[in-house]
RNA sequence: GGGCGUGUAGCUCAGUUGGUCUAGAGCACCUGCCUUACAAGCAGGGGGUCAGGGGUUCGACUCCCUUCUCGCCCACCA
């Protein structure tokens, strides 16, 4: 029975195919006991409210990459999905909803809200899983963890009350970063900071019943309501004389003291600072040293409050318009001039943020971060490219405290109780535990805190609650965490190495006394053309989904990883409008090459094959006696690759991986050996010879199917099924390591064939000169003093022909040129070609001797070279050999070339 | 201000501990081909003082210093 081979690859037949018939099979289950080895890769949970993007695809790409590797190698290897309950951007999503009905969250009340929230996830939420899925990759679905998950919220309420009793989770009031629109604290982590041109207003306050005054400059004018102090330099020799005295707030009327603080800086603006607690993290801390009153003149919502006065009601920069009008009108404005200068702007809203001065929680970060910091320098976890080890360390050693208190509603809900006057609180599992934590008599009314737990409060855990680690509140180890921690490798983006990596490292050794995982790839910023990032609001990412509609699943996956080098940007021509990537016709143009190659075997098999109907398995293999110099040219060539490969991907260069591929398999396996391949086959007629012939060919493009797999999952395992197996039951996947046999390695061919591949290039080379007809058959003649040489080529002399398109080969001992025909020198061995008249004599002279100035060129850097007694001194005596090697080679092929010139005649 | 990275053909990038590197590949470009799988292909070609300067060395794209370019991260100035 022949089997099917369509003549082009269709990637959408087959992708849905396999992919169900593995999730089917649950090939990628694991209980953790499939093997004495094991490998894990943890998932980095797309947010509930995510959609695929091009992070996405080069991301899981790679790890499955290391998974299905891990796997074929016979380990026992669990890749652990989930997905993050993202507090802000999922209750946004859920408000704007909400909002569409004309409601607040506030209209619902809490418990309705949140349920609304569960019901928004159900809905939508797996759409970013599904999605991940169309990417082929190999994870164990049935491990998926969401992050609110029951064993989830279970262990991080554990983690909270640990470090609430260590005295490391402590409540706070300070300035934070508040976000307006979210109404919300959030971490510094949170905020970025650009830059924005303003204006620096210099503004008079005048002194006690005086007309002098001292001017002050600020951006923020509208803060002058919460003003209670100006501060100058106590060393600055212009305001000695003022400090301690008076001046007066404008418009506000307050009477302020002067005070001294380093935190002035004489050298910027004026030398005199107002001093607003309230409203700058700076100033609270000035306040602080010098025990000042704190107004605060700002609402959650960035409006001004009830101490601004008439300006009470408007928000913050409309105020700030206001409030500058009016100290123009007042003149006590002295200038306003432009300036620029950073502003922190909310990461998820886009807005200002406003420091803020309130009540939070806080985790004291120093005490973690050293053994943190420990287990990267000792090099327990190693980061690739390694130079993030220098910002993780300059990072955590001036670590903060974290700010993990969350005024809102979707998350977990922070497990402290107060007692009805809030004078009294601990942080327990729930309401009876309190009670008897603060000595109280059981059944207390207590409040609950309010807030919830920043999402990354969730996420630092992810190693140990993807493994159900304390899952009940109690247990501390399970199947998954003997099996599987640390895991192995852990893939993300670059820019969430503070807000995450830094912290699983924190938290699994703090909680767990493990490291979360050995190795660390920080993957490639993706980029448009112009350099600048794919995001959603540039409008400059097309939908991979529609990428992968066109070119295939596992064309994109090659495409991304050949461009990905490690630890560098990747630019990416884009087209939003017609939503294409055209770089990924590499991809598609290559899974095409390893489509047709596969198709050209199995035609070949079937020809061989003729009326019978042959199990592959059954065929002979042909003896070491019987393989021609290709063949174990091939398979030599093969084996090499194998390790340079597995090596490549110990190394995490996982670019060279794709290239090495690429490049063994176009030019390798296709240009050169499988017409090699059709040569033998014609020459041959004998059945079984062919058979046998097309087996060996198989089993090597078997081999190569096998390193394919992990970036081309889909392309190779419907080939595979195709051409490798006879009975389709006998295995779901072709998943298993190709292995390598050092004994098939022979550079003695390697190199006789590379000498091949030069005359073969030479002839066309020559040919092409000439312009000689493509079809045109002609005499070649190679000489060569090498009789292993010759011996070599005799052998091969029928590819030679073929390639060469020659009618007539000849190879001799004797350097006699033919009549009228095209000469040429490589590596000694002269070739010549029968034009057959065809010969442009002097354009052939011209090119003989531009050949000729080459090879003086390089003979003279050579004899300076060895003539230069440092240099045959200093050198290895191998290089200084090779030297005289390369030296000699040229001199001869120089006498062959200037014979062949003369001889033009 | 501090740290990190980058600069090689028109474009995107390779280039292993300094020595066949008079520097490679893909795309683009030019020439010619429907040659027994593949035109999503095949054969050939042009194109680079390896950002600039200095140094170490017999020898530097590779190591050191320095200037410049572009990018990222951290801190932050009222």
């Amino acid at each position: 029975m022949k089997r099917e081979f369509p003549k082009s690859f269709q990637p959408h037949d087959c992708e849905g195919k396999w992919y169900d018939e593995w999730q089917k099979n649950k090939i990628y289950a694991t209980d953790g006991n499939k093997g004495s080895e094991h490998y894990s890769i943890l998932m980095p949970p797309p947010n509930v409210t995510g959609i695929l993007h091009f992070g996405h695809v080069l991301n899981q790409t790679l790890q499955d990459i290391y998974i299905r590797r891990n796997r074929m190698l016979g380990k026992d290897v669990c890749w652990f999905p989930g997905m993050d309950h993202a507090g802000i951007a999922t209750q946004s999503k859920v408000e704007a909803a909400l909002k569409e009905e004309g409601l607040t969250r506030y209209d619902l009340g809490r418990e309705k809200f949140v349920e609304r929230v569960w019901e928004w996830k159900e809905k939508y939420g797996g759409i970013i899983l599904k999605q991940l899925a169309k990417l082929g990759i190999s994870c164990d679905w049935d491990k998926t963890l969401f992050t609110m998950d029951e064993s989830a919220s279970n262990a991080i309420q554990e983690v909270f009350i640990q470090l609430f009793d260590e005295g490391l989770i402590y409540k706070g009031k300070r300035i934070i970063n508040w976000s307006p629109l979210s109404q919300t604290a959030l971490s510094d982590e949170e905020v970025e900071f650009r830059e924005v041109s303003e204006e620096l207003y210099t503004l008079r306050y005048y002194f006690e019943n005086s007309d002098e005054y001292l001017m002050v400059s600020t951006v923020r004018t509208e803060t002058i309501f919460g003003d209670v102090a100006v501060a100058v330099n106590p060393n600055d020799e212009r305001f000695k004389d003022k400090i301690g005295m008076n001046v007066i707030v404008p418009i506000v009327g307050r009477v302020v003291p002067i005070i001294a603080d380093e935190h002035a800086d004489p050298e910027f603006g004026t030398g005199c600072v107002k001093i607003t607690p309230a409203h700058d993290p700076n100033d609270f801390l000035v306040g602080q040293r010098h025990n000042l009153e704190i107004i605060n003149t700002i609402n959650h919502d960035a409006t001004m409050n009830s101490n601004a006065g008439e300006y009470a009601g408007l928000d913050r920069f409309e105020a700030r318009k206001a409030v500058t009008a009016k100290l123009r009108e007042l003149d006590m404005l002295e200038k306003a001039e432009a300036y620029v200068h950073n502003v922190g702007f909310s990461q998820r809203g886009g807005e200002p943020v406003e420091p803020y001065l309130s009540s939070q929680w806080f985790v004291s970060m120093q005490p973690l971060a050293a053994d943190a910091i420990r287990v990267v320098k000792e090099g327990q976890v190693r980061f690739h490219p390694a130079h993030w080890v220098k910002t993780y360390e300059h990072w955590m050693t001036g670590i903060r405290d974290w700010c993990i208190s969350r005024q809102l509603w979707w998350g977990h809900r922070i497990p402290v109780y107060y007692t009805e006057d809030g004078t009294q609180f601990t942080a327990a599992r729930n309401s009876t535990e309190a009670c008897k934590k603060m000595n109280l008599p059981e059944g207390t009314k207590l409040n609950q805190d309010p807030d919830v737990l920043d999402t990354w409060f969730s996420s630092w855990l992810w190693p140990l609650t993807t493994m159900h680690w304390k899952h009940d509140g109690i247990t501390e180890s399970t199947p998954d965490l003997e099996a599987f921690h640390p895991t192995d490798l852990l893939v993300t983006a670059p820019d969430i190495i503070f807000f995450w990596v830094a912290r699983m490292i924190m938290a699994s050794v703090k909680f767990h006394h493990e490291i979360p995982f050995k190795d660390v790839y920080f993957t490639s910023t993706i980029r448009d053309g112009q350099g600048r990032k794919l995001s959603k609001s540039l409008g400059n990412s097309p939908d991979p989904l529609n990428i992968i509609e066109k070119y295939g699943t596992d064309a994109t996956r090659f495409t991304m990883i050949y461009l990905a080098p490690l630890g560098q940007d990747i630019k990416m021509e884009v087209d939003v409008i017609k939503q294409d990537v055209p770089s990924v016709e590499i991809g598609r143009n290559f899974a095409n090459k390893v489509w047709n190659s596969g198709r050209f075997l199995l035609m070949k098999l079937d020809e061989a094959m003729g009326e019978n109907d042959i199990d592959i398995n059954k065929i002979i293999d042909l003896t070491d006696a019987e393989l021609t110099a290709s063949d174990k040219w091939i398979r030599s060539k093969f084996n090499t690759t194998i390790d340079a490969l597995n090596k490549s991907l110990d190394d995490f260069k996982v670019t060279e991986y794709a290239r090495i591929l690429y490049d063994f398999i176009w030019s390798d396996f296709c240009a050169w050996y499988v017409e090699i391949v059709k040569v033998q086959f014609a020459q041959n007629e004998s059945a079984d010879y062919r058979l046998s012939l097309m087996k060996f060919a198989i089993d090597i493009y078997e081999g190569i199917l096998l390193m394919l797999h992990p970036v081309m999952p889909f392309i190779t395992e419907e080939i595979w099924h195709i051409l490798c197996v006879k009975n389709q039951e006998e295995s779901i996947s072709l998943e298993r390591s190709p292995e390598s046999n050092p004994a098939y390695r022979d550079s003695a061919i390697e190199t006789n064939f590379e000498l091949l591949q030069l005359i073969v290039e030479e002839v066309r080379r020559l040919r092409a000169s000439m312009q000689i007809q493509p079809s045109k058959k002609l005499p070649v003649t190679i000489a060569s003093a090498d009789e292993k040489i010759i011996a070599f080529l005799n052998e091969q002399v029928n590819s030679l022909a073929y390639f060469m398109k020659s009618d007539k080969i000849e190879i001799t001992s004797s350097t006699e040129k033919p009549e009228g025909a095209l000469a040429s020198v490589i590596r000694e061995i002269s070739i010549f070609l029968d034009a057959d008249g065809a010969i442009d004599i002097p354009a052939e002279k011209a090119r003989l001797e531009k050949e000729i100035g080459r090879l003086e060129g390089n003979i003279s850097g050579c004899e300076r070279k060895l003539s230069n007694e440092k240099f045959v001194q200093n050198a290895s005596a191998e290089i200084v050999q090779n030297e005289r090697e390369k030296l000699e080679s040229m001199r001869n092929s120089l006498a062959q070339v200037k014979e062949n010139l003369s001889n033009l005649k």
